[in-house]
This record gives structure tokens, sequence and C-alpha cells, in this order.
DNA sequence: TCTAAATGCGAGCACCGCTCTTGTTTTGGT
DNA sequence: ACCAAAACAAGAGCGGTGCTCGCATTTAGA
């Protein structure tokens, strides 16, 4: 209806003429096309915004639906399922997530790999403080019979491949004095899918090292956030700051730089 | 209705006449009390059973009837919710998992701190992965609105307990040769809640070590659990637990033992 | 024995994800 | 410029959920 209409438009950017936005050819941006595309933003606006303030779990199609001023039925022309929009919410974490990390680590200079481990340490528990939901979202409890697509991997590897990039930097510098002990085969077998990507500098202690150490980083946030520190660390951020610290200090040592 | 009594005492263990069963003072085992006792179990085991096979959030109270044929409502007089019914479950998981635990720890000789700290990753891991579901009710996402009850902080604390006394001894025994440099005030005043519970002769450092090893414990277990290593580590258990061996090592190391 | 508490049941409420039908609007080819 | 086809919005409806309430029955304790 014209009523619901009106309500969708004004919720979103100023409904200017559609015509002297470029008639061009191609994808001359049609009339439907730009609705569609501001309705599916209002509508991964509003899961947000319910995520944020509640959980994945109690994510509501038509809580959003009532917020849009829309039929309950209508979102499933945008997203055929509660599971597809969870899907995409996912994907934009991880995205929010990895761009976030890569803004911070790319402000030190390269030639400080500590500094930008320390940058990414900061920046990924930084993200997931202002983001609780969004972080449990990705690394919180699996869904049962959810299924990853194909399109959420290369996101999900952002900050991941960030890690593995210094990694490689710094094994490639200390790659110039002595030869590294060989791993035992059986642990050399279990990183074979991990070997894959990433170069033969970096010997199979390194990169077990590191994957350790990067699983070690989410533990700790997930302890932070889950609330599994009340009553040991105090719960100002000074303290809570302190202590992450620690932590990073310790897994430096730990990756022996 | 005879009818679903008959199969709630089906469900159960043979319905004997609750007489001989010493009808003595106090609480004299009333059949009330009796039934309650079994129908409340019945329904815990029914609950237990729809989270081992499709994880918290597909736990429903109805289904739960269903399958032990009794009306949806009747459920309330045991369990006045399904939080409280959840919460119930959480205190058993934690209760499961220390008993786990504790068992395999107490196995080990006490002068071997090493392998009692070894046996305290592995059985928690080991549990972990036997009751994958469990573990994410435990360690996964939390709840956002729920606030742990008091009579969860017991069996929560177990395992830590735990890892707290092999630190300790371990300390204890290092204590002899040296003392060890004060920590950053501000660490100090960070792990300030957690001092109440740890003598003296444990240094700031050495507590926020062992702290940080227990998150890293956890870290480990919900990447591989959460599907993190997929396309990492290769998936079978002698891949994944050889890594799980390497990252002990580490672990052992970060500790200095 | 007799009252009060505990228990079971069914109807019902408000919500959920999702489907289907109907009627309207927009698009694109002729 | 017209018209069939596609996209879309709305509403009713289905089966599911957690939970409440009133009523009948059973048990406990005085």
């Amino acid at each position: 209806m014209a009523v619901s209409r009106a309500v969708l438009t004004n919720v979103y950017a100023a409904p200017d003429s559609c015509q002297d936005v470029r008639v061009a050819k191609e994808k001359a941006a049609s009339i439907r096309a730009l609705n569609r595309e501001r309705i599916t933003a209002a509508i991964l606006d509003a899961a947000r915004d319910q995520i944020a303030h509640s959980g994945a779990s109690a994510l509501s199609v038509r809580a959003i639906t009532r917020e849009l001023g829309m039929a309950s039925s209508a979102i499933y022309r945008y997203f055929p399922s509660r599971d597809d929009l969870l899907t995409k919410l996912i994907i934009d974490s991880y995205d929010s997530l990895g761009a976030a990390v890569e803004a911070a680590e790319s402000r030190v200079p390269r030639e400080d790999l500590t500094g930008r481990f320390r940058a990414i340490c900061r920046s990924t528990r930084r993200w997931a403080l202002d983001n609780q939901h969004e972080y449990f979202l990705i690394y919180g409890t699996p869904v049962p019979g959810y299924k990853a697509p194909q399109d959420t991997i290369a996101p999900a590897t952002r900050v991941a491949t960030l890690m593995i990039t210094v990694l490689v930097e710094a094994a490639a510098v200390r790659a110039t004095n002595g030869r590294q002990p060989a791993a035992p085969a059986e642990l050399r077998r279990a990183l074979s899918p991990m070997r894959s990507s990433v170069p033969d500098l970096v010997s199979d202690a390194e990169m077990a090292n590191g994957l350790s150490t990067f699983s070690a980083l989410f533990g700790a946030i997930s302890f932070e956030l889950g609330g599994q520190l009340h009553n040991v660390i105090r719960e100002t951020e000074t303290s809570r700051s302190a202590y992450f610290e620690f932590q990073i200090d310790g897994w430096i040592a730990a990756l022996g730089w």
C-alpha cells in the first residue's frame, strides 16, 4: 500500500527522483532496483539493531517487518529464510571485524612486527567488546544444522590471513639465522591443510605455534565477553586491558619473538 | 490420567511399592515424592537427549512432554520455565565436566605436576568432544538476558579449582629457589578478585599466566569444536590430538615448568 | 475423615517461521 | 504505445513455540 511504501521510503535516504541519477544504459537503476536496495538495507539495519540489542537467538523476522511497517510475508521477497538473513549478517560481521583489524594493523610501521601483532590482538578485542553479539554470532555456539555457505569463508579468513602475514614475515626474519628441527611426522600431517596457505620458510612448529596463539587470542576474548572472568579479573576497562596486555606479552614470548 | 501415568512409570525404574522402603519418620519417601523424583529425572533425561542431538537452542518443552506422554502444561509443575530447565542442565553439565576432569586428574601420581596438568587438559577436551552441545551450553554464546543463578557458580569452578591447585603446588616447588619480580601495580589490581582464592606464594605473574593458559585451553577446544580448524588441521582424531598435544607442550613451556 | 496442597489436563493466548493466493505495480520486448 | 511477464505487497492460514488459567483428580497431613 501507499502507506507502508511511504514508511519505507521515509526510513531511508531521501527518495530523490531516480531519473536524474544517470538513466544510462546497462543497469540503469530502475525504481525496482533502487527500492530493492533500500529495503534490503533497511531489513539488514533492523536486523543488526535487534542482534546488537538482544543477540542472534532473538532475531525475529516478524519483528523486523513490524518495525519496517511491512507485511510479515513481504520479507521473503528479499531473504528466502531467516537462516539466509543470518548468513548475510554473519558475512557482514566477518567483514566488519576484518576491516577493523586491517585498519588498525595498517597503521603500524611495517618493520615493527610485534607492534603489528599487538595491533591485531588489540583491535580484535576492541571490536569484540564493541560488537559483543556480533562476535558471538561468529565465534559463539555453532548453529546445529547450519553449514557455512561458500561465500562466508573468504570474509572469515581476513583476520587469520593478516595474522599469517605477520607470522610469515617474522619467520623470514628469523630464518636468516639457523635452521629449525623438523616437527614430528604426525604434527606435520596434521598441519598439512594449513601448509598449502603458508610458505615453506615457516616451519611446522612456527605454524602450529601461530595457530595456537591465534586460538588463545579468541579464547581470551571469549572468556572476557562470556563472563568467565567474573570475580576473577576486576571488571574495569583498565584492569581488563592490563590483563589483556599481559597476555599479549605472553603470546609474543611464546612465539619466540 | 491413568494412561499417561502408566507411561511415565514405565519409562522409569520399577514402580515398586513405597511402603517397604523405610516408612521411617522424617522424609518418609511418599508416593508423591517418589513420582516427583522420577518424573523430574525423566524430564531431564529427555531434555539432555534433545540437547545432545540438536543443541540447546532446539530444546523444546513441548517436545519433551510429547515424548513423555504428558500434557504440555504439566511440565510447569516441575520446572517453572524453560530457562529454569536450562539452568538445571547447565549445572549438571558443569558437574559432569568437573567430575570427568577430577577423575582423570586423580589418576596421576601427585608428584607428577605436568602429568596432572596434561590430564586436566586432555580430559577437558575429551569431555568436550564427547558432549559437544553440553560444552557449548557452558562455554558457548551467553544467553542475552540470562543471569547465572547462585547455584551454578560452585559447579562452574570445579575444573578451575583443580587447575589452581596444580598451579599452586607448582608454585610451591619453584618458590624454594628465588623470589620473583613484582608485577605492575595495574596487573596486581586487576588480579585482586582472584587473589582471594590463591595463596600468596603464587606470584601475580604466575596467577595471570595460569589464568591465561586456562583460557587458551578453552580457546583451543572451542576452535576445534566450532569448526575453526576446518581446512586448517586435518580432521582425524590422530591429527587433532597431535596438534592438541603440541599445544599442551606449549602451555607447559609458557608456565615455565 | 476431611481439608489443603499437589498434580494432571485441555483450552487458549500471543508469538514464531514460513507458504499460498490474490491483486497490484513495474519492466521490457514488440 | 501496448501488453504479457515478472516482481512485489498484503492477508489468511498452518503448524510450531513458551506459557497461563480454570477445573478435576489425587495425595498428604491434621
